[in-house]
DNA sequence: AATTAGCACTCATACAAATCGAGTGCTAAC
DNA sequence: GTTAGCACTCGATTTGTATGAGTGCTAATT
């Protein structure tokens, strides 16, 4: 059966109403549209097409229709974009520039949250491709060395190094020099293991105190998985009926709790933003199952890919029902976007 | 009235009973244990008084009774501490030491939520009673400037500081010095803004670069609200129908996200705890209304602190319906409370 | 051939009445 | 002082009934 004009827009009318109303929308709803002139009896014949297309279903034999999963990505993919003009009037959204990027990045999900009313995260951004800048080692304690090591985009990362015997504070600064001299203006993941093993071998065959120093200080550079992410309004999904029994809230907040499991999601989300090559805005939408993560399967999620200076590569995401209002979503999504794009370059 | 030895008895056999099920309970239920020999209507009696002097009360007429607050507290405050024996097979909770405090302290509430099965947090210990071990400053760019400052108990803050003017190489090392002869060794609370200014002046007046250094990196210092707040569990709250209406579970859910809420909690219960003195467990108790979160009225909230080495003292709490099992909650708290203590005094 | 009106049918929802039963308070007997 | 007995209360559950939104199908209309 093809989908033609017709099944097209009662298919987008049905959507747009259950988007409104959360309900299931019958015949006689539609009829009331004014642009397609037909009576009632006509849109059932075509629902009843619809349904055995599988864009849409009913919960239970003579209720309205709702939009099944393959509908919503009908609309997500073909009906969106070409009401894109109609959404106008969403005022920009404010963020401030906050010292901690931890914190700008709790803000900016309070402003997803907030202005979607669904649920929002946030992670910090992907930072392998970035260059190391500056390593500093000092003597803090007797038996006790602490790494700073600073990356372009100026994130710093801290390591408390314990070592069993004795380093004076000689060999510490002589370190340091080698450290610096060699790994500069590296790229994260290309400081390999080759690499470690040619520093150890410059620094002499000191002592394994130096040797085991030098591990910890690769180890603490690789550790580049201190992704966090940031989640709010968790709330507001108790704004939507279909998502608050038991069950479904529970699978959700621990979801949103534990957020390593956005990981997953995450490396999809950015896999696919960059397939997409540069034209793209960098929006992925997940319509129930479609998800990477599982407990999900009941909500849509809709992922977006930020960039700071340098490459730094996050991404942020909004988690609602179904039915959520996908064009305001992708567009605070996009706002945010650019927001952030522009705060890092002036600065 | 007097509340005389049976009256207590029974008190504590509708209290036990609630906890368990969650139902009112009524005069026929309790009437079935042994140890009281009493007929249900010589119970109802009783029951009668006890309502009458506040400690339990009925959700309607005729209907079983339930524990009112007081009733509760008097549990809690009465009649626990003389059943601590019967608690024993607790199995010890294993906590591993991580790198950083911060994987720590998550580990540690996530432990708490999954023994307990009600929602928990931890809070990072309060440091201004600490000792300053290290500042350190380095030149990362022409115009930034990092500080690195070490305090005891190896906590470590970053502060990236943007010059305005130039800064040689030669001055930072200066500053260096001067700031570790002057700050090493003192109290978080004890840098002033006196000392703040002497140290300025001993840096010569150099120029105002200098100055407005030594402010970022006193402002640094200060800053010790880096009090972050960890929370697991969160849907722990769905297992206990009581607390599970949208109303209620958003609110806490949106507590728990909303963490800085439980600064109020922290600071109240460190203070009681400090006032209890040397000899008490350092667990606090808020049923109900009792709890300083307004959100938090129809829930129970019990607290414990915790002390790394050095003093420094944090907060961890459990968050659970009123008819938590106070019990296991205090012996889980007080275990953990043990194991950070000896996990820290050990290393 | 496409559209529409009409009709019988389905089923969730709301509502009221009926019933049940756990629990109470009170009184009188033990 | 304790207990048995009984009338009474009131939430919860069940049952029956009506309502109405919605469907699918068929026959009439355009």
């Amino acid at each position: 059966m093809e989908l033609n004009e017709r099944k097209t827009r009662i298919l987008e009318a049905i959507i747009r109403n259950y988007l409104e109303t959360g309900e299931p929308v019958g015949s006689r709803t539609i009829s009331k549209y004014e642009e397609l002139h037909l009576s009632p009896a006509t849109i059932r014949n075509e629902m009843s097409d619809l349904e055995e297309m599988g864009y849409i279903l009913q919960p239970h034999t003579s209720s309205g229709r709702i939009p099944s999963d393959k509908g919503y990505r009908f609309y997500v993919d073909r009906l969106m974009q070409d009401k894109e003009r109609e959404v106008a009037d969403m005022h920009e959204m404010v963020v401030q520039k906050a010292d901690e990027l931890s914190e700008l990045l709790k803000q900016v999900a309070r402003l997803l949250a907030d202005n979607t009313n669904y649920a929002a995260m946030i992670s910090t951004p992907q930072i392998h491709h970035n260059k190391l800048k500056f390593i500093q080692l000092s003597k803090v304690d007797v038996d006790q060395i602490l790494a700073v090591i600073v990356v372009e985009g100026n994130i710093i990362k801290n390591k408390m190094i314990r070592v069993d015997g004795e380093m004076d504070a000689d060999t510490v600064l002589k370190l340091n020099l080698l450290l610096n001299t060699h790994l500069n203006g590296l790229s994260l993941e290309d400081i390999n293991l080759g690499l470690i093993t040619l520093i150890k071998e410059r620094a002499g065959i000191h002592s394994a105190v130096v040797a085991s120093v030098i591990d910890a200080v690769a180890e603490a550079i690789r550790a580049d998985e201190d992704l966090e992410i940031y989640t709010s309004g968790a709330n507001n999904i108790f704004k939507y009926p279909e998502l608050t029994d038991k069950e479904k809230a529970s699978d959700i907040i621990s979801t949103l709790e534990e957020k390593r499991q956005f990981g997953k999601l995450m490396r999809e989300s950015l896999q696919e933003a960059a397939e997409e090559g540069g034209t793209g805005t960098g929006i992925q939408v997940y319509i129930g199952d479609e998800s990477p993560i599982q407990t999900m399967k009941d909500c849509s999620v809709v992922t977006a890919t930020y960039e700071l200076e340098d490459g730094m590569k996050g991404m942020m995401s909004i988690i609602g029902p179904k039915r959520m209002d996908y064009e305001k979503v992708a567009k605070t999504l996009k706002t945010l976007q650019t927001q952030l794009d522009a705060l890092y370059k002036k600065t």
